[in-house]
DNA sequence: TTGTATGCGTTATCAT
DNA sequence: ATGATAACGCATACAA
């Protein structure tokens, strides 16, 4: 049978209301008969009852994660991550794999203290009632009222054409997902455009490629198609890392060099960018503070019960550039 | 706030434990008041609260998913349809990313009544104490103390063989990940040797080649190594969907035609092996009838709540294998 | 068929 | 500093 603190109580000599002063560190409890309690409940194996808990703090300290689309792999970083990230707080994570909707209602279900949402793949803002919802996305959408944490496309973007076009690079191609309907890749799209327009630099239509998914192959047919052309680009910004080891095969297949004679830039700041053949000069938000962001806001957020204006927890991030060995001036 | 089965039964002129039994359709309740309840509590938006239940029915409803690696594509399919079928269910399901011991912390925490787990990255057996965990992986080592639902690599990699041997094949070569330490994954691969010897047919070292990992990439480099080879193989057996399109697209850049110039059969039987760029004939137990099997032998063995002998919920599952376009006679 | 009373394990509010 | 007790929301044995 499972030990309560009842028990506990029974053995140690003191009543159970004892015991859980004794248990939650209250000061209100000699330290002497703490330290025996605490010590009684290891050897007993207590383990507190979590709905008994939460059943009277009105908490379960669970924050839930909605994940609909399991596949792709920068995604997958940013979960362990932010999964690893919880871990270090009072609270625990559960992820489900389920459609949103049906993902809120399990959560609600399970009253789960707050939800973290991807904004991939979801085009209607949700329904919120009154549980703390905490979205990865684009602040544009006035309709949300839940809070959203950006990766500030546009600033990223930006920082990649001026880098690449401080180089001496004007032929930049841009090879990403241009036929997703998510929201996240759509703003993404367009901050490279606008970044190359505020540097003065033309567009060519040759230049812009749709990957139309994000495997490795999607990347690798994309860049091989852009390395056919007879006026090549001396740059290309790759909008993802799930692209760039395809975008790297194609060039080095070619017989051309990175960066001699082509020149590599890749949105997403993981450390994984280390690895690739050539180590890819990335930009966008590290990972880590992007995590670390996500899940203290989100903890914030729950434990400033009031939800009024919960837009006060927005915020836009500020994506790095991170040199490496993919870039160079054009020869 | 929220609305319990006490305002209900307030609301509704009758005592809360009338509220309760109609809500849990008990037949000790009128059909008429059953339905006036069951309306009202709709109206009202009453939502049950899992903490209070849970405490006094001392299960959760809540059978638990741990999945540290999330970067296999097969594995994110099983994942979710067994998503899926438990949401057919009265179970919840929900997912740790976490490594093995802590997710098993995390989910006794929770109290979910069972825990899924697959053996792919996981080397030693767990330690279950009390809690029904069941295993995706091999039957074997009887050291485990749980049950384990088991796809039979061994069948699979016969019946592999056995078909190609009957299109008049004897030139069989293997592509797969053959450095992993992954019990399954060494299962896998030791199946196709055996399988080959009941045949009666010789191994070249030169037709086993290693991945050495699950990308595109790998599938595609070991197949350009294999088809380098003066005496090339006329069938290729490749050992996960991860692998294939790799696998074919080297056929295909050596201006082979499959199955004209080469058969492939592939591990895994998942839908999505239609759509490669030639359907490919695969073998494997199909992911549906797997994630059926893994979520109602759980749900099995959470109900049957004596923990002794759990193996009798270990089940060695049939794979099947689907012709499609990839495999032919050898020229 | 319906209502009353009790208990699940915990925290929190009182007394002592 | 410690103990008694109510309360959380629900299910259920028992009483009516």
């Amino acid at each position: 049978m499972k030990v309560t603190i009842k028990d506990i109580a029974a053995v140690a000599g003191v009543s159970y209301s004892t015991v859980s002063k004794a248990l939650n560190n209250s000061p209100l409890v000699q330290e002497k008969t703490k330290r025996k309690i605490i010590k009684l409940s290891q050897e007993m194996g207590y383990k507190p009852n979590f709905a008994a808990r939460s059943l009277v703090s009105n908490q379960t300290m669970v924050i839930g994660l909605i994940w609909p689309t399991i596949d792709r792999i920068v995604l997958s970083t940013l979960v362990t991550k932010i999964s690893n990230e919880i871990r270090n707080t009072d609270y625990s994570m559960v992820l489900s794999v389920d459609p949103v909707e049906t993902s809120i209602e399990t959560f609600k279900r399970f009253q789960v203290d707050g939800i973290i949402l991807f904004e991939e793949n979801i085009s209607n803002p949700i329904e919120t009632e009154s549980l703390p919802i905490l979205s990865y996305g684009v602040i544009n959408d006035a309709r949300k009222n839940y809070p959203t944490i950006d990766p500030n496309y546009e600033e990223a973007m930006n920082k990649a054409v001026k880098y690449l076009f401080g180089l001496g690079h004007t032929k930049i191609a841009y090879i990403s997902n241009l036929s997703s309907p998510d929201p996240m890749q759509i703003e993404k799209n367009r901050s490279f455009r606008k970044a190359m327009q505020l540097h003065g630099l033309s567009i060519k239509d040759e230049y812009i490629i749709d990957t139309e998914g994000f495997n490795f192959y999607d990347g690798y047919t994309a860049t091989s198609k852009l390395l056919n052309l007879h006026d090549r680009p001396t740059a290309i910004v790759g909008g993802s890392y799930d692209l760039s080891s395809g975008i790297i095969r194609a060039i080095s297949e070619k017989k051309l060099s990175i960066p001699k004679d082509i020149s590599v830039i890749s949105y997403d700041n993981i450390p994984e960018m280390e690895n690739t053949e050539v180590p890819l000069t990335c930009i966008g938000v590290s990972i880590d503070q992007l995590a670390t962001e996500i899940v203290h806001s989100m903890i914030k957020f729950v434990e400033n019960n009031v939800i009024s204006n919960p837009k006060q927890f927005n915020k836009k991030m500020s994506p790095v550039l991170v040199e490496r060995e993919s870039c160079g001036t054009p020869s």
